[in-house]
DNA sequence: ATGACGTCCTGCCTGC
DNA sequence: TGCAGGCAGGACGTCA
């Protein structure tokens, strides 16, 4: 399941390989995924499912100027010039659990998109192609999605902005102006259990079960502990093996021990050096306690009940 | 405000 | 071996 290292990791390919390209056109099977955000010609603004027609038409003939992230979103910059002026729009991608941005040749058979060759890219993942955009230098960019979670929203560029999705995002993880006395005030203002807040996109934004888990353990705090009682020094600490293990990840091009992929199929390699995320049962990396796993919310949390005292 | 649970979806794992 | 049932999980909605 993406989060900021390997959401990141696809930005940068991105950046690599699209940039400057113009969409030809689009394909896709999933409608549900695509929401698009439209004002028509007389103003009114239109959302919702049931706008693929538009879909279509709108993006066909833009330019990808830029691709960004925020928190686990994916935004694609894209541009056209229309009577001299240039118009800009968002295509947001958010990859949810089992999303995959691919960039590759497919050619659709029977409504189904099958790979012209697969050199890196494993069957697997072309088994579940429900999106494609076709680049004007011959390749195109794919989404595919086992699960059919991920969402894909296309609008002008400042009503995208203005999704609550984006607006009502925490400061990112990684982002250089996040300083940590702004952390611990955050943090200390949640009456929740300090999983739950490092979870909440809307505190900070980019971190999600697997990094969150193994921040905890590095910094020695259990998963349930109330946010606000953690003392300064255990914040403090907190934050920076954040900032770190965040880092190592990104440099390592993220985990693939579910099934993350880069842009041309290839697996993260942090899932070997991973410190507690699915590790029930085995030895704790520090003590040799087994690792013990709860449950909050839907969500279970791996942690060490030797090294990580509540 | 908080938390617990349901929803979406489907491959995979467990147990019989 | 086969099949049924449960699980995982990000974000969001609903309900107590």
């Amino acid at each position: 399941m993406p989060e900021l290292p390997e959401v990141q990791t696809v930005v940068n390919d991105l950046n690599k390989k699209v940039l400057g390209r113009r969409i030809t056109g689009v394909w896709f099977d999933t409608p549900k995924m695509i929401k698009i955000i439209f004002a028509d010609k007389r103003g009114f603004t239109r959302k919702g499912n049931g706008f693929q027609r538009i879909f279509e038409k709108e993006i066909k003939g833009l330019k990808i100027k830029n691709v960004k992230r925020r928190g686990k979103n994916i935004l694609i910059y894209l541009t056209k010039s229309y009577k001299l002026k240039a118009i800009s729009y968002i295509l947001l991608i958010h990859q949810k659990m089992t999303g995959h941005l691919l960039i590759g040749k497919w050619r659709i058979v029977k409504g189904k998109a099958l790979p012209l060759f697969k050199g890196a890219l494993s069957e697997k993942v072309n088994d579940y192609i429900h999106l494609i955009f076709y680049l004007d230098n011959g390749w195109q960019l794919a989404l595919s999605d086992l699960r059919k979670f991920a969402k894909v929203v296309f609008g002008p560029k400042e009503e995208m902005e203005n999704l609550p999705e984006l607006k009502n995002l925490g400061p990112d993880a990684l982002k250089k102006s996040f300083k940590v006395e702004k952390f611990i005030k955050l943090i200390k203002s949640e009456k929740r259990k300090i999983k739950q807040v490092l979870l909440d996109q809307g505190v900070i934004a980019g971190i999600g079960n697997i990094y969150s888990d193994d921040m905890l353990w590095q910094a020695k705090i259990h998963p349930l502990s109330k946010a606000s009682q953690l003392k300064a020094n255990q914040l403090k600490s907190l934050y920076v093996v954040m900032r770190q293990i965040l880092k190592m990840a990104l440099k390592l091009r993220g985990i693939s021990i579910s099934d993350f992929r880069d842009t041309s199929g290839k697996a993260g390699s942090y899932g070997d050096r991973r410190l507690v995320y699915r590790r029930e049962g085995e030895p704790c990396r520090r003590c040799g306690t087994k690792i013990e796993r709860v449950k909050l919310g839907g969500r279970s949390s791996c942690f060490c009940p030797m090294c990580q005292k509540n």
